[in-house]
Formats: C-alpha cells, structure tokens, sequence
DNA sequence: TATTTGATTCTT
DNA sequence: AGAATCAAATAT
C-alpha cells in the first residue's frame, strides 16, 4: 500500500549542514516510522549533536572502525547501535563524506505522549540495528518530515549532552537541544485548528 | 582470547 | 546506588 507524507521529507541537503545546525532544527520536525504499512510520526523534542573527530564524546572520535563507518559517509544516513546490551539509539549522519557526524533523537511527543529518551524511543518506534546504515531521506520506512510548524521565539533550549562525562571539555559544549514545554504556540500545535503555518 | 566500557533505563 | 546485558573497543 502505498504511503504518503503528511509533509515534506527532508532530503539529503537538509543534512549536509553543519551538525549542530540540523540538530537544532530539528526541534518541531517529525520522526516518522512505518510499521506493518501503518505510519508512527513522533514530533521531535530533543536532539543531541556529535561533531566530528575532536568532539570527544563522538563515538567516531577514535576514529574509523566497523561501528563508526556509517558516521564518515553521507547524510541523511541511519546511524543505530545497541547500548548496554539492552538499548537502541537512533542517530542520523549530518554533513559532508569523510567528516563523521550525527545527530542523536533523544525525544519525540508520540500520539500525545512524550516519549523521553533515546532508548524509550527506539522501543516505540521498533528501531534497531536492522536499520542501521538506512536511507532516511527515500521515504520508504523511516524518514524525517517538515510539517511547516513554528515555533515561538526561545523554544529551544541548548544544554550539555547527557551520558558522556568521559569526554572532557567536550562534555560541557551545550549541544543538547530541548524544546522547552508550552513553548509552541498554540497555532503550531495545531490546537486551534488554523493550520500549521500560518 | 580476555577484560572493560558504554550517547540507558529500571529497580532497590 | 546497582542491575540488566552485550557489542565493540582495548588490552593481553
């Protein structure tokens, strides 16, 4: 059956930007997996951004390994891989081929709920590492979408990155972006009826 | 081959 | 504070 996007797809361009850049709009963008030909569409409410060789915290920091190839080649790649032993994390590979980067889903408001951390997360949308190295930007089971939402001055928040204490300095640079809650305007969150964009 | 670690989450 | 649980990285 065939499926068709409520927005539109982000292609390869929008990833090739700088990291940090694509995380943050990333916020208001949605997630969108298709399950057994139904679609799950998570609105994204926290990223974390992975920046290059030197950012410490960056699994490709030690450099080109089995694991960590995906994040030197295109964007708009799935990077997913377990953690733990028990958890998946879904991270999409930003910028140019050769410069290893991504940017890590930590959140997402799913059907009304707010579905919070990148483990969580994977569960509810049933990733794993089957999907890793995937297209993102083909719309064929995964895909990111812009649904032309707008978001009110300030509704993003940068913070330091979670779970890395190991990476120094790298530890402290405000990467993590979280939309601050009842920060969108009611017209974004489509409360009213008015139509997204207005 | 053996040991350690980790972009987490859940329980105690 | 600790367990669960294992692939990948590092040490040997």
């Amino acid at each position: 059956m065939k499926i068709s996007p409520a927005g539109s797809i982000l292609g390869r361009p929008y990833f090739d930007r700088p990291t940090v850049q694509v995380a943050r709009s990333l916020i208001g963008k949605y997630l969108v997996r298709v399950i057994e030909g139904r679609i799950l569409a998570g609105r994204i409410v926290e990223v974390e951004a992975y920046v290059g060789p030197e950012d410490k915290a960056c699994h490709a920091s030690k450099g080109r390994t089995q694991r960590t190839e995906v994040m030197f080649g295109q964007g708009g790649v799935a990077y997913v891989y377990l953690i733990y032993g028990m958890y998946h994390c879904l991270n999409v590979v930003t910028e140019r081929e050769g410069f290893p980067s991504a940017v890590l889903i930590r959140a997402v408001e799913l059907e009304g709920q707010l579905i919070d951390g990148p483990g969580r997360l994977c569960r509810a949308l049933q990733i794993d590492r089957s999907l890793n190295r995937a297209d993102l930007t083909a719309g064929e089971s995964l895909w990111f979408e812009d649904r032309e939402e707008l978001l009110v001055r300030g509704a993003v928040g940068a913070h330091p990155r979670v779970g890395i204490d190991y990476a120094g300095a790298w530890a402290k640079k405000p990467w993590r972006f979280r939309l601050r809650s009842a920060a969108v305007s009611s017209r974004a969150r489509g409360t009213k009826k008015q139509g997204g964009a207005g």
